[in-house]
DNA sequence: TTGTATGCGTTATCAA
DNA sequence: TTGATAACGCATACAA
């Protein structure tokens, strides 16, 4: 493997005078060009890894993930990677499975390993960040809110759930049920927020049973719906608080049979629907723009941009929500 | 950010004995424990990047991948990152699209990031993996096999093709196409093969025109139904070579209303199928298994293991093929 | 067994 | 502007 100082020795100059070619500082034209044209020859390109040691930071970003298999984490991650490529940086995606310790752990690998910056969907409700901050490391949160000032993007979830409400509403429902994420995740308690003010606002009623908060996930949503049909009172709708919950909720009224007397509202857009299922609406996301977004925030900071942190809302400009398929 | 040299002082040691506990050479007893007091005190961890230049190898597994949204492939990362986090390292997950110059590009990031060791799903013929190899960084290719002596793990792919159409064969099915991935992808050529064995088994015949080979997106195979449909002799039923394709399949004919006088076999399974499909057949398979055989191997060969390539072959356990859902 | 001294490949500092 | 040299933090050959 040729090291810089081959290249130096073969284009008659110093190791200083390559690194400086590399690098974009002043160079002597002529020496500048020798140095190009010996880097073409060798194939030569610097060790990432001493590059990293001296600079203090590695050309990685960490994309922490509550979870992989999520299709809107999925194309978050793909936005990232878009964005981070074009600037020269890898995507390292870690998939904390909406455990604290497992995201704690990463943050620390983040860390201990000098990468460049962090983008985090946070589970923690203040992720242990300070002494990545205090190494001038960009932090960015997205899709979940945290207290912490640190940069942050996300969609305007209350009005998510209310639009998602609405859509119900209009439709002629009138015993609207809500399945949520955990608590900890600020998406699904705001969400559940928009839900309560759109049933609100049509001077409807809901009892607290008809509010659920599960995992973001297929199984939990699925499970919950057999608890609410079985109320005395069960909703004749229901609002999905993301792709997969709706995946859950479809999937338990299918089976019950009943997928052509209940509405369902999903927010977020249901993955691979394979068939028509007329009953429902979404409010479309666009997870990728989230990250493009989140991954030109931390290019910035790294580009020394020194502001105050931002929180980015990304509304959605579909006026009205829009069916599945 | 305490330094070895810090611990080292603290404890009364040099630096070079601290390196020792840490790395679990023989250190008397008592200097050892201090070494740990002190490790623990200042909650000391070693500058990875630093110990990356020394041992001229991060601990980072890269692994690529030809489709990050494919939920068949986070299946695999997901085996790949349980095994690998065990064992102390962090897992770089990049997307080559199945553009062979982005895999290039990532195989070469791999390499200049030195990172411990490399998984494939390959889209290149033969990827340039020498210097990697040569490094004695190991490589294991997964899911596509190449021609290269090199550690791969895959399905029994010519079986699997072969075991979807007996499916369809089996339900009085006669004119039966198949929809594959690019012929780049030898899991897109092996399950055509079988495909056509058991066509050829069963005494039928299938016309060229009924062998399509696709990307292996929904997208592909969505459109390429059409072209099979409008046929002056239409099958009546098709092998999917992959989930997606089966998505992509599942939805024209859903689009085209014919859903129940058509014949689906999919290889794979079929992601977030929210309604039951009655004629859909499926083979499942194991991702996440495959994901995790690679990590061990890879991990086998960094602690040491000196045998020759291996190819590891998983042959799917159920005898049947399974309904979706 | 321990410490000293050196090298890993790059970039920053300083003097020329 | 350039080059020599000193870090960056760790791991190992060698000497003690």
């Amino acid at each position: 493997m040729a090291r810089m100082i081959d290249v130096a020795r073969e284009a008659g100059v110093s190791a200083a005078t390559v690194s400086r070619v590399l690098n974009g500082k002043p160079v002597r034209q002529d020496l500048a060009e020798a140095v190009h044209r010996v880097v073409q020859e060798l194939g030569y390109s610097p060790d990432r890894t001493a590059r990293s040691l001296r600079r203090r930071h590695s050309a990685v970003l960490a994309l922490i993930l509550p979870d992989i298999e999520n299709p809107f984490f999925t194309a978050v991650a793909r936005g990232v990677e878009d964005i981070a490529e074009q600037a020269g940086y890898s995507v390292v995606i870690c998939n904390s499975d909406d455990l604290p310790d497992k995201e704690s752990r990463y943050i620390q690998v983040a860390e201990l390993e000098n990468m460049a910056g962090l983008i985090i969907a946070p589970t923690n409700s203040e992720p242990s960040i300070d002494r990545l901050i205090a190494k001038g490391r960009p932090v960015v949160m997205i899709d979940r809110t945290v207290k912490q000032n640190v940069d942050q993007v996300t969609f305007d979830n209350v009005d998510l759930g209310f639009r998602a409400t609405q859509a119900l509403i209009e439709r002629g429902c009138r015993r609207i049920a809500c399945v949520t994420g955990p608590v900890s995740a600020s998406t699904a308690r705001d969400r559940a927020t928009g839900w309560r003010a759109a049933i609100a606002d049509a001077g409807l009623d809901a009892p607290p049973d008809y509010l659920t908060h599960q995992s973001f996930r297929v199984e939990g949503a699925h499970q919950v719906i057999a608890q609410l049909l079985d109320l005395a009172a069960p909703p004749d709708a229901v609002v999905a608080a993301n792709n997969l919950s709706g995946v859950g909720v479809l999937k338990a009224i299918t089976e019950r049979g009943i997928e052509n007397d209940f509405c369902v509202s999903v927010i977020g857009d249901l993955p691979f629907v394979t068939t028509l299922l007329p009953k429902v609406t979404n409010v479309p996301l666009n997870p990728r723009g989230l990250g493009v977004i989140a991954a030109r925030m931390v290019l910035e900071r790294l580009t020394g941009l020194d502001l105050p942190p931002r929180l980015v809302v990304l509304r959605e400009t579909a006026s009205s929500p829009t069916r599945a398929l």
